[in-house]
DNA sequence: GCGAAGCCTTGATGCAGATCAACTCGACCG
DNA sequence: CGGTCGAGTTGATCTGCATCAAGGCTTCGC
Protein backbone atom coordinates (compact mmCIF):
# COMPACT_ATOMS: atom_id res chain seq x y z
CA UNK A 1 0.00 0.00 0.00
CA UNK A 2 1.30 3.36 -1.06
CA UNK A 3 2.34 6.17 1.92
CA UNK A 4 -0.15 8.59 2.34
CA UNK A 5 0.60 12.29 1.11
CA UNK A 6 1.72 13.47 4.23
CA UNK A 7 0.39 13.24 8.03
CA UNK A 8 -2.89 13.80 8.54
CA UNK A 9 -4.51 16.63 10.49
CA UNK A 10 -5.91 15.06 13.84
CA UNK A 11 -8.70 16.59 14.85
CA UNK A 12 -11.40 16.09 17.55
CA UNK A 13 -14.84 16.07 16.62
CA UNK A 14 -15.69 19.06 18.25
CA UNK A 15 -13.64 21.00 15.72
CA UNK A 16 -14.50 18.69 12.77
CA UNK A 17 -15.86 20.93 9.66
CA UNK A 18 -18.28 17.91 8.70
CA UNK A 19 -19.33 17.28 11.74
CA UNK A 20 -23.02 18.40 11.81
CA UNK A 21 -23.31 16.72 8.30
CA UNK A 22 -21.98 13.55 7.75
CA UNK A 23 -23.12 10.29 9.55
CA UNK A 24 -22.26 11.52 13.05
CA UNK A 25 -24.77 14.54 12.77
CA UNK A 26 -26.89 13.42 15.25
CA UNK A 27 -24.46 11.97 17.43
CA UNK A 28 -24.29 12.60 21.54
CA UNK A 29 -20.71 14.06 23.22
CA UNK A 30 -20.88 10.01 24.86
CA UNK A 31 -21.50 8.78 21.01
CA UNK A 32 -18.36 10.19 19.72
CA UNK A 33 -16.33 8.92 21.74
CA UNK A 34 -17.22 5.97 20.67
CA UNK A 35 -16.33 6.67 17.66
CA UNK A 36 -13.38 8.19 18.31
CA UNK A 37 -12.54 4.96 19.42
CA UNK A 38 -12.63 3.17 15.87
CA UNK A 39 -11.58 5.93 13.78
CA UNK A 40 -8.67 7.83 11.95
CA UNK A 41 -7.60 10.25 9.56
CA UNK A 42 -6.24 9.49 6.40
CA UNK A 43 -4.81 11.90 3.87
CA UNK A 44 -4.43 11.63 -0.04
CA UNK A 45 -2.76 13.93 -2.13
CA UNK A 46 -4.88 14.87 -5.50
CA UNK A 47 -4.64 12.45 -8.26
CA UNK A 48 -4.06 9.61 -5.91
CA UNK A 49 -6.56 6.17 -6.03
CA UNK A 50 -8.19 5.98 -2.86
CA UNK A 51 -9.83 2.61 -3.15
CA UNK A 52 -9.54 0.27 -5.81
CA UNK A 53 -12.86 -1.66 -6.97
CA UNK A 54 -12.51 -5.13 -6.25
CA UNK A 55 -10.38 -4.21 -2.91
CA UNK A 56 -11.22 -5.73 0.29
CA UNK A 57 -12.74 -2.44 2.48
CA UNK A 58 -11.72 -2.81 6.01
CA UNK A 59 -12.96 0.81 6.76
CA UNK A 60 -15.99 3.08 5.27
CA UNK A 61 -16.05 6.61 6.38
CA UNK A 62 -16.63 10.59 5.54
CA UNK A 63 -14.95 12.90 2.98
CA UNK A 64 -13.70 15.47 5.73
CA UNK A 65 -12.14 17.80 2.86
CA UNK A 66 -11.16 18.02 -0.71
CA UNK A 67 -13.43 16.15 -3.23
CA UNK A 68 -13.00 12.68 -4.87
CA UNK A 69 -14.98 10.51 -7.61
CA UNK A 70 -16.66 7.48 -7.83
CA UNK A 71 -16.11 6.02 -11.31
CA UNK A 72 -16.64 2.34 -13.08
CA UNK A 73 -14.73 1.31 -16.38
CA UNK A 74 -15.16 -0.83 -18.98
CA UNK A 75 -12.60 -3.22 -19.51
CA UNK A 76 -11.64 -0.96 -23.02
CA UNK A 77 -10.71 1.73 -20.54
CA UNK A 78 -13.90 3.78 -21.11
CA UNK A 79 -15.02 5.77 -17.88
CA UNK A 80 -17.58 6.57 -16.17
CA UNK A 81 -17.74 8.94 -12.84
CA UNK A 82 -20.96 7.43 -10.91
CA UNK A 83 -20.12 9.53 -8.00
CA UNK A 84 -19.10 13.09 -6.83
CA UNK A 85 -17.85 12.92 -3.20
CA UNK A 86 -17.59 16.39 -1.58
CA UNK A 87 -17.08 17.09 1.85
CA UNK A 88 -19.27 14.82 4.51
CA UNK A 89 -20.11 12.43 2.24
CA UNK A 90 -19.75 8.75 3.24
CA UNK A 91 -17.70 6.52 1.31
CA UNK A 92 -18.62 2.78 1.39
CA UNK A 93 -21.13 0.36 2.55
CA UNK A 94 -21.83 -1.54 5.98
CA UNK A 95 -22.00 -5.18 5.61
CA UNK A 96 -20.51 -5.25 2.08
CA UNK A 97 -16.76 -6.94 1.58
CA UNK A 98 -15.45 -5.59 -1.48
CA UNK A 99 -15.22 -2.01 -2.88
CA UNK A 100 -17.79 -1.76 -5.90
CA UNK A 101 -16.59 1.44 -7.40
CA UNK A 102 -12.95 3.04 -7.41
CA UNK A 103 -12.39 5.91 -5.39
CA UNK A 104 -9.99 9.01 -6.93
CA UNK A 105 -8.72 12.23 -5.42
CA UNK A 106 -9.50 14.98 -7.29
CA UNK A 107 -8.40 17.39 -5.21
CA UNK A 108 -6.09 17.00 -1.66
CA UNK A 109 -8.56 14.94 0.03
CA UNK A 110 -8.91 14.22 4.21
CA UNK A 111 -10.74 11.28 5.28
CA UNK A 112 -12.35 9.99 8.51
CA UNK A 113 -12.16 6.31 8.48
CA UNK A 114 -14.27 4.06 10.52
CA UNK A 115 -12.92 0.72 10.90
CA UNK A 116 -15.91 -1.43 9.46
CA UNK A 117 -16.73 -3.97 11.94
CA UNK A 118 -16.73 -1.81 15.09
CA UNK A 119 -18.80 0.43 13.10
CA UNK A 120 -21.41 -1.98 11.83
CA UNK A 121 -21.90 -2.97 15.60
CA UNK A 122 -22.58 0.64 16.60
CA UNK A 123 -24.97 0.77 13.48
CA UNK A 124 -26.95 -1.61 15.08
CA UNK A 125 -26.81 -0.30 19.02
CA UNK A 126 -26.99 3.35 18.18
CA UNK A 127 -30.33 3.38 15.39
CA UNK A 128 -30.00 7.24 14.68
CA UNK A 129 -26.48 6.45 12.51
CA UNK A 130 -28.52 4.30 10.26
CA UNK A 131 -31.28 6.68 10.37
CA UNK A 132 -28.66 9.44 9.08
CA UNK A 133 -27.17 6.86 6.32
CA UNK A 134 -30.31 6.91 4.94
CA UNK A 135 -31.58 10.06 4.23
CA UNK A 136 -27.83 10.59 2.54
CA UNK A 137 -28.37 7.40 0.59
CA UNK A 138 -31.63 8.66 -0.37
CA UNK A 139 -30.22 11.98 -1.43
CA UNK A 140 -27.54 10.34 -3.23
CA UNK A 141 -29.95 8.33 -5.36
CA UNK A 142 -32.09 11.11 -6.28
CA UNK A 143 -28.73 12.49 -7.33
CA UNK A 144 -27.80 9.59 -9.56
CA UNK A 145 -31.26 9.97 -11.05
CA UNK A 146 -31.25 13.73 -12.27
CA UNK A 147 -27.43 12.55 -13.66
CA UNK A 148 -29.17 9.40 -15.59
CA UNK A 149 -31.40 11.79 -16.96
CA UNK A 150 -28.71 14.29 -17.67
CA UNK A 151 -26.29 11.03 -19.43
CA UNK A 152 -29.45 9.58 -21.12
CA UNK A 153 -31.21 12.35 -22.67
CA UNK A 154 -29.51 15.90 -22.80
CA UNK A 155 -27.25 17.14 -25.43
CA UNK A 156 -23.45 18.14 -24.77
CA UNK A 157 -24.78 21.43 -24.25
CA UNK A 158 -27.37 21.18 -21.54
CA UNK A 159 -25.14 18.43 -20.21
CA UNK A 160 -22.50 21.34 -19.61
CA UNK A 161 -24.60 24.03 -18.48
CA UNK A 162 -26.21 21.46 -15.72
CA UNK A 163 -23.37 20.48 -14.00
CA UNK A 164 -22.59 24.47 -14.21
CA UNK A 165 -25.68 25.11 -12.77
CA UNK A 166 -24.78 22.54 -10.18
CA UNK A 167 -21.77 23.72 -9.23
CA UNK A 168 -23.21 27.83 -9.24
CA UNK A 169 -26.49 26.52 -7.04
CA UNK A 170 -24.14 24.84 -4.33
CA UNK A 171 -21.58 28.16 -4.11
CA UNK A 172 -24.79 30.26 -4.24
CA UNK A 173 -25.89 28.90 -1.34
CA UNK A 174 -22.85 28.80 0.33
CA UNK A 175 -22.23 32.34 -0.93
CA UNK A 176 -25.99 33.71 -0.47
CA UNK A 177 -25.82 34.71 -3.91
CA UNK A 178 -23.71 38.28 -4.10
CA UNK A 179 -26.38 40.41 -6.31
CA UNK A 180 -28.69 40.01 -8.52
CA UNK A 181 -28.33 36.36 -10.24
CA UNK A 182 -24.63 37.05 -10.85
CA UNK A 183 -22.90 33.68 -9.64
CA UNK A 184 -19.00 33.08 -9.32
CA UNK A 185 -17.30 29.90 -8.62
CA UNK A 186 -14.15 27.55 -9.62
CA UNK A 187 -14.25 24.28 -11.35
CA UNK A 188 -13.03 21.60 -9.36
CA UNK A 189 -12.20 19.40 -12.08
CA UNK A 190 -10.34 19.04 -14.81
CA UNK A 191 -12.04 18.63 -18.44
CA UNK A 192 -11.50 15.31 -18.50
CA UNK A 193 -13.03 14.82 -14.73
CA UNK A 194 -15.93 16.45 -16.73
CA UNK A 195 -15.88 14.78 -19.65
CA UNK A 196 -16.27 11.38 -17.17
CA UNK A 197 -18.93 12.84 -15.23
CA UNK A 198 -20.58 14.03 -18.31
CA UNK A 199 -20.72 11.04 -20.43
CA UNK A 200 -18.78 12.67 -23.63
CA UNK A 201 -14.86 13.51 -24.27
CA UNK A 202 -12.97 15.77 -23.11
CA UNK A 203 -12.43 17.67 -26.60
CA UNK A 204 -16.58 18.17 -26.66
CA UNK A 205 -16.34 19.44 -23.12
CA UNK A 206 -13.84 22.29 -23.79
CA UNK A 207 -15.91 23.01 -27.32
CA UNK A 208 -18.94 23.58 -25.39
CA UNK A 209 -17.22 25.68 -22.97
CA UNK A 210 -15.87 27.42 -25.61
CA UNK A 211 -19.24 27.76 -26.96
CA UNK A 212 -21.08 29.20 -23.99
CA UNK A 213 -18.36 31.74 -23.30
CA UNK A 214 -19.00 32.84 -26.82
CA UNK A 215 -22.64 33.30 -26.28
CA UNK A 216 -21.85 34.92 -23.01
CA UNK A 217 -23.90 33.01 -20.92
CA UNK A 218 -20.77 32.66 -19.05
CA UNK A 219 -17.28 34.38 -18.55
CA UNK A 220 -14.19 32.42 -17.82
CA UNK A 221 -10.97 34.03 -16.21
CA UNK A 222 -8.11 31.29 -16.56
CA UNK A 223 -9.00 27.81 -17.09
CA UNK A 224 -10.70 27.70 -14.50
CA UNK A 225 -12.57 30.69 -13.00
CA UNK A 226 -16.01 30.99 -13.71
CA UNK A 227 -18.79 33.96 -13.86
CA UNK A 228 -22.43 33.56 -14.38
CA UNK A 229 -24.22 36.42 -14.90
CA UNK A 230 -27.45 35.74 -15.36
CA UNK A 231 -28.10 32.32 -13.56
CA UNK A 232 -31.54 31.59 -14.98
CA UNK A 233 -30.33 32.15 -18.45
CA UNK A 234 -27.90 29.55 -17.71
CA UNK A 235 -30.85 27.26 -16.39
CA UNK A 236 -32.30 27.61 -19.73
CA UNK A 237 -30.06 26.42 -21.42
CA UNK A 238 -30.03 23.23 -19.02
CA UNK A 239 -32.80 22.62 -20.55
CA UNK A 240 -34.73 21.09 -17.33
CA UNK A 241 -37.63 22.26 -15.86
CA UNK A 242 -36.78 25.59 -14.51
CA UNK A 243 -36.94 26.57 -10.59
CA UNK A 244 -34.75 23.82 -10.03
CA UNK A 245 -36.79 21.64 -8.31
CA UNK A 246 -36.46 21.87 -4.84
CA UNK A 247 -38.16 18.58 -3.15
CA UNK A 248 -39.23 19.15 0.60
CA UNK B 1 -58.90 11.22 -9.06
CA UNK B 2 -59.29 8.28 -11.54
CA UNK B 3 -61.18 5.25 -10.40
CA UNK B 4 -58.99 1.77 -10.12
CA UNK B 5 -59.00 -0.35 -12.74
CA UNK B 6 -60.88 -2.79 -10.49
CA UNK B 7 -60.86 -3.94 -6.55
CA UNK B 8 -57.79 -4.39 -5.35
CA UNK B 9 -57.37 -7.96 -4.11
CA UNK B 10 -57.39 -7.65 -0.02
CA UNK B 11 -55.08 -9.95 2.00
CA UNK B 12 -53.46 -11.21 4.75
CA UNK B 13 -49.91 -10.34 4.96
CA UNK B 14 -48.93 -13.30 5.96
CA UNK B 15 -50.25 -14.79 2.37
CA UNK B 16 -48.38 -11.70 1.00
CA UNK B 17 -46.09 -12.51 -2.15
CA UNK B 18 -43.65 -9.90 -1.01
CA UNK B 19 -43.75 -10.40 2.37
CA UNK B 20 -40.16 -11.27 3.35
CA UNK B 21 -38.33 -9.04 0.47
CA UNK B 22 -40.45 -5.63 0.78
CA UNK B 23 -39.62 -3.15 3.78
CA UNK B 24 -41.78 -5.11 5.77
CA UNK B 25 -39.00 -8.10 5.82
CA UNK B 26 -38.35 -8.30 9.25
CA UNK B 27 -41.48 -7.36 11.08
CA UNK B 28 -43.21 -9.45 13.52
CA UNK B 29 -46.74 -10.54 13.55
CA UNK B 30 -47.78 -7.78 16.46
CA UNK B 31 -45.58 -5.41 13.71
CA UNK B 32 -47.50 -6.39 10.86
CA UNK B 33 -50.68 -6.03 12.59
CA UNK B 34 -49.82 -2.39 13.33
CA UNK B 35 -48.90 -1.47 9.73
CA UNK B 36 -52.37 -3.44 9.02
CA UNK B 37 -54.01 -0.67 10.72
CA UNK B 38 -52.28 1.94 8.03
CA UNK B 39 -52.46 -0.22 5.13
CA UNK B 40 -54.68 -0.33 1.99
CA UNK B 41 -54.06 -1.98 -1.53
CA UNK B 42 -54.45 -0.21 -4.89
CA UNK B 43 -54.67 -1.60 -7.98
CA UNK B 44 -53.87 -0.01 -11.30
CA UNK B 45 -54.19 -0.92 -15.12
CA UNK B 46 -51.28 -1.11 -17.49
CA UNK B 47 -50.35 2.37 -18.55
CA UNK B 48 -51.93 4.62 -16.19
CA UNK B 49 -49.77 6.49 -14.40
CA UNK B 50 -50.20 6.36 -10.86
CA UNK B 51 -48.30 9.27 -9.72
CA UNK B 52 -47.52 12.61 -11.35
CA UNK B 53 -44.08 14.34 -10.28
CA UNK B 54 -44.86 17.12 -8.09
CA UNK B 55 -48.41 15.88 -6.55
CA UNK B 56 -48.37 15.66 -2.76
CA UNK B 57 -47.75 12.23 -1.64
CA UNK B 58 -49.93 11.09 1.15
CA UNK B 59 -48.53 7.31 1.20
CA UNK B 60 -45.60 5.48 0.58
CA UNK B 61 -45.50 1.43 -0.32
CA UNK B 62 -44.35 -1.27 -2.12
CA UNK B 63 -45.12 -3.35 -5.45
CA UNK B 64 -46.99 -6.16 -4.63
CA UNK B 65 -47.27 -7.60 -8.30
CA UNK B 66 -46.86 -6.13 -11.87
CA UNK B 67 -43.94 -3.49 -12.74
CA UNK B 68 -43.93 -0.11 -13.15
CA UNK B 69 -41.66 2.56 -13.83
CA UNK B 70 -40.13 5.99 -12.63
CA UNK B 71 -39.59 8.76 -15.51
CA UNK B 72 -38.65 12.08 -15.68
CA UNK B 73 -38.89 14.36 -18.14
CA UNK B 74 -37.32 17.69 -20.09
CA UNK B 75 -40.38 20.00 -20.85
CA UNK B 76 -40.05 19.50 -25.03
CA UNK B 77 -41.03 15.94 -24.03
CA UNK B 78 -37.62 14.32 -23.91
CA UNK B 79 -38.36 11.30 -21.45
CA UNK B 80 -35.89 9.03 -19.22
CA UNK B 81 -36.90 5.96 -16.89
CA UNK B 82 -35.13 6.67 -13.75
CA UNK B 83 -36.02 3.59 -11.92
CA UNK B 84 -37.97 -0.23 -12.61
CA UNK B 85 -39.74 -1.36 -9.96
CA UNK B 86 -40.05 -4.80 -9.53
CA UNK B 87 -42.47 -6.61 -6.83
CA UNK B 88 -41.39 -5.73 -3.63
CA UNK B 89 -39.72 -2.37 -4.27
CA UNK B 90 -40.21 0.80 -2.36
CA UNK B 91 -42.08 3.70 -3.87
CA UNK B 92 -42.06 7.10 -2.21
CA UNK B 93 -39.79 8.91 0.48
CA UNK B 94 -40.61 8.81 3.94
CA UNK B 95 -40.39 12.84 5.17
CA UNK B 96 -41.16 14.18 1.60
CA UNK B 97 -44.13 16.21 0.82
CA UNK B 98 -43.78 15.56 -3.08
CA UNK B 99 -43.54 13.14 -5.80
CA UNK B 100 -40.01 13.16 -7.25
CA UNK B 101 -40.91 11.30 -10.29
CA UNK B 102 -43.62 10.01 -12.20
CA UNK B 103 -44.74 6.25 -11.69
CA UNK B 104 -46.25 4.39 -14.41
CA UNK B 105 -47.27 1.00 -14.55
CA UNK B 106 -45.85 -0.95 -17.07
CA UNK B 107 -48.13 -3.81 -16.77
CA UNK B 108 -51.26 -4.62 -14.36
CA UNK B 109 -49.75 -3.40 -11.26
CA UNK B 110 -51.03 -4.39 -7.45
CA UNK B 111 -49.91 -1.77 -4.68
CA UNK B 112 -49.53 -1.97 -0.79
CA UNK B 113 -49.70 1.89 0.70
CA UNK B 114 -48.77 3.17 4.18
CA UNK B 115 -50.63 6.56 4.80
CA UNK B 116 -47.19 8.51 5.05
CA UNK B 117 -47.35 9.89 8.55
CA UNK B 118 -48.11 6.92 10.57
CA UNK B 119 -45.85 5.18 8.50
CA UNK B 120 -43.12 7.53 9.16
CA UNK B 121 -44.28 7.36 13.15
CA UNK B 122 -43.95 3.75 12.95
CA UNK B 123 -40.16 3.84 11.37
CA UNK B 124 -39.22 6.40 14.39
CA UNK B 125 -40.03 3.63 16.72
CA UNK B 126 -39.52 0.35 14.53
CA UNK B 127 -35.60 0.72 13.88
CA UNK B 128 -35.22 -2.29 11.83
CA UNK B 129 -38.05 -1.20 8.89
CA UNK B 130 -35.69 1.72 8.65
CA UNK B 131 -32.83 -0.39 8.55
CA UNK B 132 -34.32 -2.91 5.87
CA UNK B 133 -35.22 0.49 3.69
CA UNK B 134 -32.25 1.63 3.99
CA UNK B 135 -30.74 -1.53 2.49
CA UNK B 136 -32.89 -2.07 -0.47
CA UNK B 137 -32.05 2.10 -0.82
CA UNK B 138 -28.25 1.19 -1.00
CA UNK B 139 -29.50 -1.65 -3.82
CA UNK B 140 -31.05 0.62 -5.71
CA UNK B 141 -28.48 2.85 -5.55
CA UNK B 142 -25.74 0.36 -6.90
CA UNK B 143 -28.26 -0.25 -9.64
CA UNK B 144 -28.35 3.30 -10.60
CA UNK B 145 -25.29 3.58 -11.50
CA UNK B 146 -24.30 0.51 -13.13
CA UNK B 147 -27.36 2.05 -15.41
CA UNK B 148 -25.33 5.39 -15.41
CA UNK B 149 -22.18 3.91 -16.86
CA UNK B 150 -24.64 2.03 -19.26
CA UNK B 151 -26.22 5.57 -20.83
CA UNK B 152 -22.75 7.39 -20.79
CA UNK B 153 -20.40 5.11 -21.96
CA UNK B 154 -21.96 2.07 -23.87
CA UNK B 155 -22.92 1.72 -27.80
CA UNK B 156 -26.31 1.26 -28.78
CA UNK B 157 -25.56 -2.69 -28.99
CA UNK B 158 -23.91 -3.49 -25.50
CA UNK B 159 -27.35 -1.13 -24.09
CA UNK B 160 -29.57 -3.45 -25.07
CA UNK B 161 -27.48 -6.52 -24.31
CA UNK B 162 -26.71 -5.20 -20.82
CA UNK B 163 -30.42 -5.18 -20.54
CA UNK B 164 -31.40 -8.44 -21.55
CA UNK B 165 -28.37 -9.88 -19.74
CA UNK B 166 -30.27 -7.92 -16.56
CA UNK B 167 -33.74 -9.58 -17.28
CA UNK B 168 -31.60 -13.05 -18.23
CA UNK B 169 -29.98 -13.46 -14.70
CA UNK B 170 -33.46 -12.25 -13.00
CA UNK B 171 -34.97 -14.99 -14.64
CA UNK B 172 -32.63 -17.43 -14.33
CA UNK B 173 -32.35 -16.91 -10.77
CA UNK B 174 -35.74 -17.95 -10.42
CA UNK B 175 -36.05 -20.73 -13.02
CA UNK B 176 -32.38 -22.21 -11.87
CA UNK B 177 -31.07 -22.01 -15.18
CA UNK B 178 -32.48 -24.45 -17.18
CA UNK B 179 -29.55 -27.05 -18.53
CA UNK B 180 -25.98 -25.16 -19.33
CA UNK B 181 -26.18 -21.62 -20.58
CA UNK B 182 -29.88 -21.69 -22.05
CA UNK B 183 -31.83 -18.76 -20.70
CA UNK B 184 -35.59 -17.88 -21.46
CA UNK B 185 -37.66 -14.89 -20.73
CA UNK B 186 -40.32 -12.21 -21.75
CA UNK B 187 -39.69 -9.13 -22.43
CA UNK B 188 -42.03 -6.75 -20.09
CA UNK B 189 -41.20 -3.40 -21.70
CA UNK B 190 -42.41 -2.65 -25.16
CA UNK B 191 -39.83 -0.74 -27.83
CA UNK B 192 -40.41 2.59 -26.30
CA UNK B 193 -40.24 2.12 -22.66
CA UNK B 194 -37.37 -0.17 -23.55
CA UNK B 195 -35.60 3.27 -25.14
CA UNK B 196 -36.62 5.23 -22.42
CA UNK B 197 -34.44 2.65 -20.37
CA UNK B 198 -31.72 3.15 -22.59
CA UNK B 199 -31.33 6.23 -23.35
CA UNK B 200 -32.18 5.22 -27.11
CA UNK B 201 -35.26 5.83 -29.66
CA UNK B 202 -37.52 2.98 -29.99
CA UNK B 203 -36.37 2.71 -34.06
CA UNK B 204 -32.22 2.37 -32.28
CA UNK B 205 -34.18 -0.18 -29.83
CA UNK B 206 -35.86 -1.85 -32.87
CA UNK B 207 -32.56 -2.18 -34.84
CA UNK B 208 -30.37 -3.88 -32.53
CA UNK B 209 -32.73 -6.40 -31.75
CA UNK B 210 -32.97 -7.01 -35.21
CA UNK B 211 -29.01 -7.19 -35.24
CA UNK B 212 -29.01 -9.13 -32.16
CA UNK B 213 -30.65 -11.95 -33.75
CA UNK B 214 -29.59 -11.88 -36.86
CA UNK B 215 -26.30 -12.68 -35.13
CA UNK B 216 -27.64 -15.28 -33.65
CA UNK B 217 -26.95 -13.94 -29.54
CA UNK B 218 -30.45 -14.48 -29.25
CA UNK B 219 -33.72 -15.86 -30.75
CA UNK B 220 -37.03 -14.14 -30.91
CA UNK B 221 -40.59 -15.55 -31.06
CA UNK B 222 -43.36 -13.10 -31.43
CA UNK B 223 -42.01 -9.62 -30.63
CA UNK B 224 -41.28 -10.40 -26.72
CA UNK B 225 -39.87 -13.95 -26.38
CA UNK B 226 -36.39 -14.46 -26.11
CA UNK B 227 -34.26 -17.39 -25.79
CA UNK B 228 -30.71 -17.25 -25.40
CA UNK B 229 -28.42 -19.85 -26.48
CA UNK B 230 -25.08 -18.72 -24.72
CA UNK B 231 -25.37 -16.26 -21.93
CA UNK B 232 -21.64 -16.02 -21.89
CA UNK B 233 -21.76 -14.61 -26.07
CA UNK B 234 -24.55 -12.23 -24.48
CA UNK B 235 -22.20 -10.92 -21.44
CA UNK B 236 -19.24 -10.21 -23.77
CA UNK B 237 -21.69 -8.15 -26.29
CA UNK B 238 -22.73 -6.31 -23.22
CA UNK B 239 -19.00 -5.59 -22.45
CA UNK B 240 -18.88 -5.02 -19.07
CA UNK B 241 -15.98 -7.15 -16.84
CA UNK B 242 -17.29 -10.39 -17.56
CA UNK B 243 -18.10 -12.50 -14.85
CA UNK B 244 -21.35 -10.43 -13.79
CA UNK B 245 -20.04 -8.19 -10.32
CA UNK B 246 -21.82 -11.24 -7.68
CA UNK B 247 -20.87 -8.55 -5.12
CA UNK B 248 -21.22 -9.23 -0.99
C1' DG C 1 16.42 30.07 -20.24
C1' DC C 2 15.05 25.70 -22.14
C1' DG C 3 12.85 21.33 -22.55
C1' DA C 4 9.29 18.37 -20.97
C1' DA C 5 4.88 17.30 -19.22
C1' DG C 6 -0.01 18.49 -18.20
C1' DC C 7 -3.87 20.65 -19.38
C1' DC C 8 -6.49 22.85 -22.68
C1' DT C 9 -8.13 24.53 -27.33
C1' DT C 10 -9.21 24.23 -32.07
C1' DG C 11 -9.64 22.15 -36.71
C1' DA C 12 -10.82 18.31 -40.09
C1' DT C 13 -13.15 14.17 -40.82
C1' DG C 14 -16.07 10.05 -39.96
C1' DC C 15 -19.70 7.51 -38.06
C1' DA C 16 -23.34 5.95 -34.68
C1' DG C 17 -27.57 6.95 -33.71
C1' DA C 18 -31.47 10.42 -34.42
C1' DT C 19 -35.00 11.76 -37.42
C1' DC C 20 -38.42 11.30 -40.95
C1' DA C 21 -41.21 8.19 -43.37
C1' DA C 22 -43.34 4.07 -45.16
C1' DC C 23 -44.89 -0.32 -44.29
C1' DT C 24 -46.22 -4.99 -41.73
C1' DC C 25 -48.56 -7.57 -38.36
C1' DG C 26 -51.84 -8.80 -34.98
C1' DA C 27 -55.73 -7.59 -31.86
C1' DC C 28 -59.97 -5.77 -31.36
C1' DC C 29 -64.58 -4.27 -32.75
C1' DG C 30 -68.74 -3.17 -35.10
C1' DC D 1 -65.39 -9.40 -42.76
C1' DG D 2 -63.22 -4.88 -43.33
C1' DG D 3 -61.51 -1.03 -40.64
C1' DT D 4 -58.84 0.90 -37.22
C1' DC D 5 -55.36 1.31 -33.87
C1' DG D 6 -51.15 0.31 -31.44
C1' DA D 7 -46.76 -1.97 -31.62
C1' DG D 8 -42.93 -3.12 -34.25
C1' DT D 9 -39.79 -3.17 -38.41
C1' DT D 10 -37.03 -1.30 -41.95
C1' DG D 11 -35.12 2.18 -45.17
C1' DA D 12 -33.10 6.89 -46.40
C1' DT D 13 -31.03 10.78 -44.83
C1' DC D 14 -29.12 14.02 -41.56
C1' DT D 15 -26.33 15.58 -37.64
C1' DG D 16 -24.08 15.83 -33.10
C1' DC D 17 -20.49 14.08 -31.10
C1' DA D 18 -16.30 11.08 -31.36
C1' DT D 19 -12.00 10.55 -33.28
C1' DC D 20 -7.64 11.93 -35.05
C1' DA D 21 -4.36 15.48 -35.20
C1' DA D 22 -1.85 19.77 -34.35
C1' DG D 23 -0.61 23.42 -31.56
C1' DG D 24 -0.86 26.90 -27.34
C1' DC D 25 -0.21 28.02 -22.46
C1' DT D 26 1.60 27.12 -17.76
C1' DT D 27 4.32 24.98 -14.52
C1' DC D 28 8.30 22.62 -13.11
C1' DG D 29 13.05 20.97 -12.92
C1' DC D 30 17.61 21.61 -14.37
Amino acid sequence: MLKDAHDPTPRECGECPIRHRAVCARCDAQELEQLDQIKYYRSFEAGRTLIWAGDRMDFVGSVVSGIAMLTQTLEDGRTQMVGLLLPSDFVGRPGREKAAYNVVAVSDVVMCCFRKHPFENMMEKTPHIGQRLLEMTLDELDAAREWMLLLGRKTAREKIASFLAILGRRNAVLNMSKAAGQVVFDLPLTREAMADYLGLTLETVSRQISALKRDQVIHLEGKRHVTVPDFDRLLEEAGDDSDGGMLA
